[in-house]
DNA sequence: CAAGAGATCATCT
DNA sequence: GATGATCTCTTGA
């Protein structure tokens, strides 16, 4: 079944641990793709320096800003969008970043996607997982309680995983070494070791 | 296998 | 005008 908003506004933190083993569902005219979520990191407030909301309330940052269970895409690095969750209160900006799922279905769709298709290169990243899935600004803002791209409880066990700091926040300070980073314990399809 | 560089542009100063 | 919640390719051992 379908998360729904309530799912979204719990703590950011409880939120990522809580996606390990969901479902993305991302509908599309050329088809479904699905993927296990196996990689996910909390960003949990303005005053987390690693989290984009630290900058203050901008255009770009508004998404975070509004009503939890929204998707939050933003485009960096001149080349790679990156897909988040929004989580908490409205008004309070966080979210979750979606960095690895394991592909479940429309494989074929996501080799098409990308050049170098080996299941385990298809969406081992937050890039990757945004090519693969065709996700991109068109998405920024969508309703994750809609019905083009959402999360699925399918009743799995919450999967055992460890926590890393984040990875590329390296200018966050105090920040950058929390342990904000969720993995499923041993999946071959998260993004590094 | 590890390390390093280059790609490339929206966003904010 | 600088920079980034990344990825891929090249180099060298």
């Amino acid at each position: 079944m379908k998360l729904t908003r309530s799912f979204y506004q719990q703590s950011t933190v409880d939120v990522a641990k809580q996606l390990l083993g969901k479902y993305l569902v991302r509908k599309h005219p050329d088809g479904a793709c699905i993927g296990r979520i196996v990689e996910t990191e909390a960003y949990v407030g303005p005053q987390d320096l690693a989290c984009h909301a630290a900058k203050g309330r901008t255009q770009r940052t508004e998404v975070m800003f509004g009503p939890a269970g929204h998707a939050y895409v933003y485009f960096i690095y001149g080349m790679y969008n990156m897909l988040n969750l929004v989580t908490e209160a409205q008004d309070y900006p966080a979210a979750v970043l979606i960095r690895a799922v394991e592909p479940v279905r429309g494989v074929e769709l996501m080799k098409q996607r990308r050049q170098n298709g080996t299941p385990r290169n298809l969406a081992s990243g937050p890039g990757k997982l945004c090519q693969a899935f065709d996700i991109d600004r068109t998405l920024d803002g969508a309703d994750l309680c809609g019905k083009v791209i959402y999360v699925e409880d399918r009743d799995e066990p919450m999967p055992k995983f460890q926590a890393t700091a984040r990875i590329g926040v390296d200018y966050a300070g105090q920040w950058k070494d929390k342990p904000y980073r969720f993995l499923v314990q041993g999946s071959e399809f998260v993004s590094k070791r």
